[in-house]
RNA sequence: GGGCGCGUAGCUCAGGCGGUUCAGAGCGCUUCCCUUACAAGGAAGAGGCCGGGGGUUCGAGUCCCUCCGCGCCCA
């Protein structure tokens, strides 16, 4: 495509540049052009995939998603200019707990499952006015109802989640998107769920788990927070068997007494050696339990010596395992004590203490049992306050219970030491950003305790895709249960039928039982490359997009999304998921503390952007570098506007020097003319003579080098920092000191060199901006280009370097370096910097003296100095005889 | 308690392999300048025991040890 052809295409350099108008004008331009579509047709080696983060859309959106998607762009736009073809596709995570939370405040409904779906139901007229919900009653609705209810809440701010990606410019081609509840991911969840039960990596088994009885759901360890909450030791007393002393221990749950299965010290504790083996009775209850030993006990916790419980806390679960005791289930799924004591108590009294505990809570039956050991003599003195960490769901407030239950797990390396070693060596496989974060990864690995919990007893969500068969009494047959043809996923056991059988079987005795629960929403959000790149679905797309390339994540995600999704593609492709990870830091508000909704201190990225602009707001996240918590500072968006302005008007400068009518501007075009696609490539044009502008070029170059290595180490900070400090150098000191030769001053050959290579750095800091600023970038480059930047080819040093034909850095920089002690002079003299020197006396070292005096002319013509004499010297110094100030 | 990271100018932060772009940038502050790309701008200046203390070395923001302070992740 010749340069000539497109001239009528191109718009005019405008007099008075401006950034507003641009992110409207240029993202139209792109969505019209389909620049960012991804081009299936490239092989993999071409290729450049991406894992997008799916934002959790029932958030609202605030600066830090800014901040981190725009690392990423920052990348992707690079590699789309390296000439890669780019798969950026966009997901929304619109599955799980937060979305049916905001579903039921928004509508004011609630879930009831045992309700028939009703195909007339509409979103109450209230809904979204929080103060009209809170006033009336919940509406009980179906689960479909419910989730139809989810699915037009969550579209509404996908919208606005993708308005603002566009507005900040992000290169995504927005013909992929994906949800993760929707049918396309439901299906890929459930059919990975399928393979993984297939070879055997998932499981269902009848287990203590950890459970919230707000949410009445199990939870993973990996969504386990440790607060530190206030609680308080009861020493109680058991008594010893076959005229055994008694036995004192400290206890912060008294109220599991009942469920109490053994006491236990450690096996070097010499106050209790003698005991092990024996036996002790349970206080009231009246149990006999044993008294044994094991490595997990700490001696210098209470006593020294614990019960153990069916189930208090993780402890509780190790030695019930590992001593292979029974369970005595007193805490059920509500949080409350059940209506009859375990078996074991078998005394009148037992039973007659525990009536008065039945159908507390486990904080009510605290209390009341504290009482009871009281009147029975049983506690010694009042309960001691301490403060103890006790395990919290992340999005729960009342502390854990662990209850026993059938739950479905996915084997991640908890228990096996060969799969936990085989997950480590995937971590070694990849490319960390910043390096470090990989210690992150390996010590989760090393403290996992225990498989994968993927069952939710939850309602939005993906269902675990099985029925079970019903026995004659209407039990399920937990052992053999049915699949579903994969060709009919997704399914949702709960209105589905399985194969074989039909609705009116659902429930009966020798029919059938679906599945209640539902997936973890980490568990399809594992499996985001698998859903992204067409898994089982579009195979050709797969095998050019996985492994994928960059998997850009936030780090406190690491023993989560990170961890899961490579245990996925372990499994599932023998392979890790990604080549790199890398990792953004978060947003501190100005006084250091994580920007969160619930702090309050969330900043609004619509407001910003109208006020600064989009590049701005980039050109702020941008500074942030991998993997560093960066603190909001306003000032960045000022400093971010000011450079976008500067490339306008430097863009400005340059090119309407074409715009004169002389021969040099005639020279110029010529020049060019003649490379004409090869401009595109890098080419400089003959013509670039003068020392200073190949010292320029020289460095430019390096520039280039700098620029390119620190993109291709995901160090887009560094890109950018390099590039700016050139530019503002390039601004200040090259173009002054060139400006009145590209004016003609010093004759056509002299003009036509500082033109030229004034186009060519304008060329390539156009093009190194893209990837940041890509709104002011594209304007200025379409100046004078018909196509975007955004497709142009990367720079390359080779032809920057070959322009500058061996000349290095020395004349520039003492060029700059006379310059600004010029400067000096006039402003410590208070006079403008267009006063005149009659004589500037310059002193150097011999070899930078040499150099001044290749580029003397442009120095003079730059400080306005009259005469210019050279003498050697140690070091640089500038003596400025200046004009005198004319009389007022 | 373990792991990781961070302490450099008033503020926010750069400082790839120890030595000529090692005392740096921007902001803020002070002063000056409407100069034919830019006043939504430009030029210049002042400001620092590079957290403390040891060590390695001819030489240490840079490497090692230790202490202090801060943050994050996990127990």
């Amino acid at each position: 495509m010749s340069r000539l052809a497109d001239e009528t295409t191109r718009a005019a350099v405008p007099e008075k540049p401006a950034l507003e108008g641009l992110e409207a004008k240029w993202d139209a331009d792109w969505e019209a052009s389909g620049i960012y579509r991804f081009d299936e047709t490239r092989p993999r080696a071409e290729v450049f995939s991406i894992d997008t983060p799916p934002p959790t859309v029932s958030g609202s959106l605030h600066v830090g998603h800014v901040f981190s998607y725009t690392h990423t762009d920052i990348i992707a736009r690079y590699r789309r200019m390296s000439g890669q073809a780019v798969f950026y596709p966009m997901g929304w995570d619109d599955n799980g707990l937060p979305t049916e939370r905001r579903v039921q405040n928004y509508y004011g409904v609630r879930c009831d499952p045992s309700l028939p779906y009703d195909p007339d139901l509409a979103a109450p007229p209230d809904a979204g006015r929080p103060s009209a919900v809170a006033k009336r009653r919940t509406i009980a609705v179906s689960r479909p109802n419910f989730i139809e209810l989810c699915e037009e809440l969550t579209a509404s701010d996908e919208r606005a989640f993708e308005d603002l990606f566009r507005r900040i410019g992000l290169s995504v081609d927005w013909t992929r998107t994906y949800a993760t509840i929707d049918a396309h991911c439901r299906r890929v969840s459930q059919l990975a769920f399928l393979e993984n039960l297939e070879r055997g990596e998932a499981y269902q088994i009848e287990a203590p788990s950890l459970w919230d009885t707000t949410f009445q759901t199990a939870v993973a360890q990996a969504e386990l927070d440790d607060r530190e909450v206030p609680g308080a030791y009861h020493k109680l007393r058991f008594a010893g068997t076959g005229g055994a002393d008694d036995i004192w221990i400290d206890t912060t749950r008294p109220e599991l007494v009942p469920s109490c299965v053994a006491l236990v010290a450690h096996p070097d504790d010499g106050r209790y050696r003698p005991r092990f083996g024996s036996t002790v009775r349970t206080p009231v209850f009246d149990v006999e339990v044993p008294v044994l030993a094991h490595a997990l006990a700490d001696p210098d916790k209470g006593t020294g010596i614990a019960m153990i419980c069916t189930f208090g806390d993780t402890a509780d679960v190790t030695w019930w395992r590992e001593l292979n005791l029974p369970v005595r289930t007193v805490i059920g799924r509500d949080g409350r004590l059940a209506a009859e004591p375990p078996a074991a108590v078998e005394s009148a009294a037992g039973r007659a203490a525990y009536a008065r505990l039945a159908g507390k809570t486990a904080a009510q039956a605290r209390a009341e049992i504290a009482a009871v050991f009281a009147e029975s003599g049983d506690i010694d003195g009042e309960p001691r306050p301490i403060t103890h960490p006790v395990k919290f769901f992340e999005k729960g407030d009342k502390p854990l219970e662990i209850v026993s239950s059938r739950q479905w797990y996915i084997r991640n390396g908890g228990r096996d030491d060969d799969l936990r070693q085989a997950l480590i060596d995937r971590g070694v496989q990849m490319n960390w950003v910043p390096a470090y974060m990989r210690a992150r990864y390996e010590s989760w690995i090393a403290g996992l305790n225990g498989d994968w919990l993927i069952s939710r007893q939850r309602f939005f969500g993906v269902p675990i895709p099985l029925w079970y068969r019903l026995d004659a009494d209407g039990s399920p047959l937990w052992d053999a249960p049915i699949r579903p043809d994969p060709g009919t996923l997704p399914v949702d056991p709960s209105a589905d039928c399985p194969p074989g059988y039909d609705e009116s079987q659902r429930g009966r005795p020798g029919g059938f039982a679906g599945d209640p629960d539902v997936m973890d929403t980490w568990a399809t959000s594992s499996l985001t490359p698998q859903i992204a790149t067409g898994w089982r679905t579009d195979e050709a797309l797969y095998a050019s997009t996985f492994p994928m390339d960059m998997r850009p994540q936030a780090h406190d995600i690491i023993r989560t999304w990170l961890f899961s999704t490579v245990v996925r593609a372990h499994f599932d492709a023998g392979a890790v998921p990604w080549h790199n990870c890398a990792l953004s830091g978060w947003i501190l508000d100005p006084d250091r503390k994580k920007m969160s909704k619930s702090r309050g201190n969330v900043q609004v990225p619509t407001d910003l952007l109208e006020r600064y602009g989009a590049d701005a707001v980039r050109y702020w996240a941008a500074c942030g570098r991998p993997g560093t918590d960066t603190a909001f500072d306003e000032q960045q968006f000022r400093i971010g506007r000011r450079l976008a302005v500067k490339l306008l008007n430097a863009s400005k400068f340059v090119l309407r020097f074409a715009e004169l009518d002389d021969v040099a501007s005639v020279e110029v075009e010529r020049r060019e003319q003649a490379l004409g696609a090869d401009l595109d490539a890098g080419a400089v044009p003959a013509g670039v003579t003068g020392p200073l502008d190949r010292s320029m070029l020289h460095r430019l170059a390096g520039l280039v080098d700098d620029a390119s290595q620190a993109l291709d180490a995901f160090d887009y900070a560094r890109a950018l920092e390099r590039t700016e400090s050139f530019f503002w150098a390039f601004t200040d000191d090259h173009i002054e000191l060139v400006k009145a030769r590209a004016y003609g001053e010093h004759g056509t050959a002299a003009a036509v060199s500082a033109r030229l290579s004034l186009r060519a750095a304008s060329r390539v800091l156009q093009q190194l901006f893209a990837p940041f600023m890509p709104f002011v970038a594209e304007e200025v480059w379409r100046w004078w280009h018909p196509a975007s930047v955004h497709a142009s080819a990367w720079p390359q040093s080779g032809p920057l370097r070959a322009a500058a034909g061996g000349a290095g850095a020395l004349p520039g920089v003492v060029a700059a370096a006379v310059l600004g002690e010029v400067r000096r002079a006039k402003s410590e003299a208070k006079r403008p910097l267009r006063t005149e020197v009659l004589r500037a006396t310059v002193a150097d070292t011999a070899e930078r003296i040499a150099m001044l005096a290749t580029v003397v002319d442009d120095v003079r013509a730059a400080g306005r100095i009259s005469e210019l004499v050279t003498s050697e010297g140690p070091e640089l110094s500038v003596a400025c005889d200046l004009a005198p100030e004319a009389a007022a």
